[in-house]
DNA sequence: CTACGACGTAACGGTTGCGTTCCGCCGTTT
DNA sequence: AAACGGCGGAACGCAACCGTTACGTCGTAG
């Protein structure tokens, strides 16, 4: 029944508010405004601002990453840093991110959401990019994904969506061997 | 001639309120109430919302920590490990830096403030700490601050603000290893 | 003792957004 | 041809907050 054209204009033009204004002074009537839809197709598929932004993300949140192999750990590594570090140099992830982030801090449904789909990704990430490697012999069997994934987003995140300083070009090279190193050294 | 015992109502208010609903949410009036303040008392100070919570969160960030110095790189990078997740634990730091740091991505003046005070403070530790470290022979001289800062505060930052995971008994022991051996392998 | 000034309270007009309702339009279904 | 239903638009009453003003109180400085 309702119109799916009308539908993704209300969506996109949630994303680009809540890349704008954030969560916290997203309105209803700015999205209608922006959508060039009137406030009564909003609520007759959403019925407040949680549902609607929360249903939103969710959909973004879900579509699957390709996981690098190229061969060998650095390689894989090379590439996940280059894929994620291109990834937050993008306004959708270096500003609705932190905003949702922060945003969590308040609300446990949007904590949730955000948890669930969060750690999916870094554990499938985490454990086949490690699993990968320990396969192959280039880590040690004890070494543990989920300390791994702190080690390799934690820095990137640091940089690129908090202190946002850019990244220059010797930096994942440096970063890739430093990182090898130390999850060796941590096995 | 302006009451000092209101004044520090006044901040300690903010920084609860800032806590609780975020820079976006947050409403002079609300501080008023909280603070148990008429809102004369406030417009008298600063002129607007973002002057005043500019002005108490600069006061805020630019208390100095002291730097650690046990005698060996592994010594100061524990400590120092254990008095950042311990400051990330707190709810001033873990609701109300991810809130501004979201904020700053839309208001320059905000991020401004921000930079300078986590640059301020990244630089001090990491030249301190490598400088050492250097000194003394555990890493090698062309070790780079600034890269070695975001491999240690990135992680944690990322474990406790982002990802909100909880920080076993072993992780920081693993971690202080394993950033060691980076930074030797980065040299 | 007086004058000053910071204080809390209360009210102001104006803005914004909420969630709801009613209307007339128009394309689709039957 | 008629009925249905999603659509935009407009307005509703309500609430919150803005930044400002007027007023009366009270502590302190002169």
């Amino acid at each position: 029944m309702l119109r799916g054209d009308i539908t993704v204009a209300i969506r996109n033009a949630v994303m680009n508010e809540l890349a704008e204004v954030g969560y916290g002074r997203l309105s209803i009537e700015a999205v209608a405004r922006r959508a060039g839809v009137g406030k009564t197709a909003i609520y007759r598929r959403w019925s407040n601002k949680l549902e609607m932004v929360m249903e939103i993300i969710s959909d973004v949140a879900e579509r699957k990453v390709p996981l690098p192999d190229t061969g060998s750990f650095s390689g894989d590594l090379s590439l996940l840093l280059l894929i994620v570090s291109t990834a937050l140099r993008h306004r959708m992830a270096s500003q609705i991110i932190p905003d949702l982030m922060a945003e969590a801090a308040r609300n446990p449904q949007i904590a949730e959401t955000l948890q669930r789909a969060l750690r999916t990704h870094q554990q499938a990430v985490g454990e086949k990019l490690i699993g990968q490697a320990v396969a192959r012999g280039e880590l040690p069997a004890g070494t543990d994904p989920e300390v791994a994934v702190d080690l390799i987003l934690g820095p990137l995140y640091w940089r690129l969506a908090v202190a946002r300083q850019p990244i220059e070009d010797d930096y994942l090279e440096k970063f890739t061997v430093a990182v090898t190193a130390a999850l060796r050294a941590m096995g």
